[in-house]
DNA sequence: CGGCTTTGACCCGCGC
DNA sequence: GCGCGGGTCAAAGCCG
């Protein structure tokens, strides 16, 4: 299953972006809410692959096959032959009207350290796509894309792909005490990885997985052990973070859609606690975040969290 | 000095 | 074949 507001997508997208959306305060705040760093977790196997297969190419052919002869490789992983088709982990964020226009603004911050190394004019969208590349990890292929929903300037979308291939930083600071795991291997809090099927037994995941095709395909690939699997995009959420459930950027003219994710900042100030659909509901007057978050429902209250309250779009797209 | 951002150029896939 | 658009490279500059 993939977590919270998380969406593997196979297909070409075409979004508005906003490189330099919030400010880098905000952006640490914004992602660096364990809740939200837990939840987006995906593993890959080929990233071990792609990343032997890298090197080869560096060594003998330097520069521009370099991509190509990767993707290819990550290719042969998907189900799709054809070249473009690519599965990625959408996240969108929702950041103030004006938090673009905030100096030292930057793309959402996170758990990883990433480097950008492009950015391209995206046709239709009158924001630029910010493109990044991890930097925590040498060889890591982690990349992750950065761009403003067209239609809404205060949604950012930030468009994942392929895995870290090493671990994080640590967490466990600020983490109900929990000490990162041994490469390689899941972590064990519930809340650290993607639910696996096995513990999706409620009838809103049965239905969400007839209605939409689960598309995670690594998580078999955690028995390798010996490669790593790591968070694709932790977030973490601050209690001034608002959710939205009704925001849905690939729908551009629909603003009420399917109970999807957009996290606020700056405007309708919904607390994020409310909108938690947790077995108990309205614990109004937690006002601590993290005062709350030591009192994290179990996986099944965090996973009917991230059920109720955002909703599953991933697309199984078909290639063009 | 190392890491990061910026930005123009280049590469590649795809549609016509 | 050609043009378009997306993705990446890499040099230059900035910053701590």
């Amino acid at each position: 299953m993939a977590p919270l507001f998380v969406q593997p997508v196979k297909r070409r997208e075409e979004w508005g972006m906003g490189n330099k959306l919030i400010s880098r305060h905000l952006c640490a705040t914004v992602w660096s809410n364990p809740v939200f760093l837990k939840s987006i977790f995906r593993h890959k196997s080929v990233i071990k692959k792609l990343q032997s297969r890298k090197k080869c190419v560096m060594d003998s052919s330097p520069s521009r096959k370099l991509d190509s002869n990767v993707s290819e490789l990550a290719l042969e992983t998907q189900t799709s032959k054809r070249r473009k088709v690519v599965e990625k982990t959408v996240v969108r964020v929702r950041v103030g009207e004006n938090a673009g226009k905030l100096k030292n603004e930057g793309p959402p911050s996170d758990f990883w350290s990433w480097r950008k190394y492009g950015q391209k004019p995206i046709k239709g969208s009158p924001y630029p796509r910010g493109y990044y590349r991890c930097s925590t990890s040498k060889g890591c292929s982690a990349k992750k894309q950065v761009e403003r929903c067209r239609t809404d300037s205060s949604v950012l979308i930030v468009t994942y792909t392929s895995n870290h291939n090493h671990p994080g930083p640590d967490l466990h600071d600020s983490d109900e005490n929990q000490q990162p795991n041994d490469l390689g291997t899941p972590p064990t809090d519930p809340v650290d990885h993607p639910i696996t099927p096995k513990q999706e037994g409620t009838e809103e995941e049965t239905e969400e997985r007839h209605g939409h095709p689960i598309m995670l395909s690594a998580d078999e690939d955690v028995s390798e052990g010996h490669n790593f699997h790591y968070l694709q995009s932790p977030i973490r959420i601050p209690q001034d973070i608002m959710i939205s459930q009704d925001y849905d950027p690939f729908n551009e003219s629909s603003e009420k859609s399917h109970g999807t994710l957009g996290i606020f900042l700056d405007e309708e100030p919904i607390c994020c606690s409310r909108l938690m659909t947790f077995p108990e509901p309205k614990s109004e007057e937690s006002n601590d975040f993290f005062d709350e978050l030591e009192e994290l429902p179990t996986s099944s209250s965090f996973t009917s969290f991230l059920r109720g309250s955002f909703f599953d779009e991933r697309i199984p797209a078909v290639p063009s």
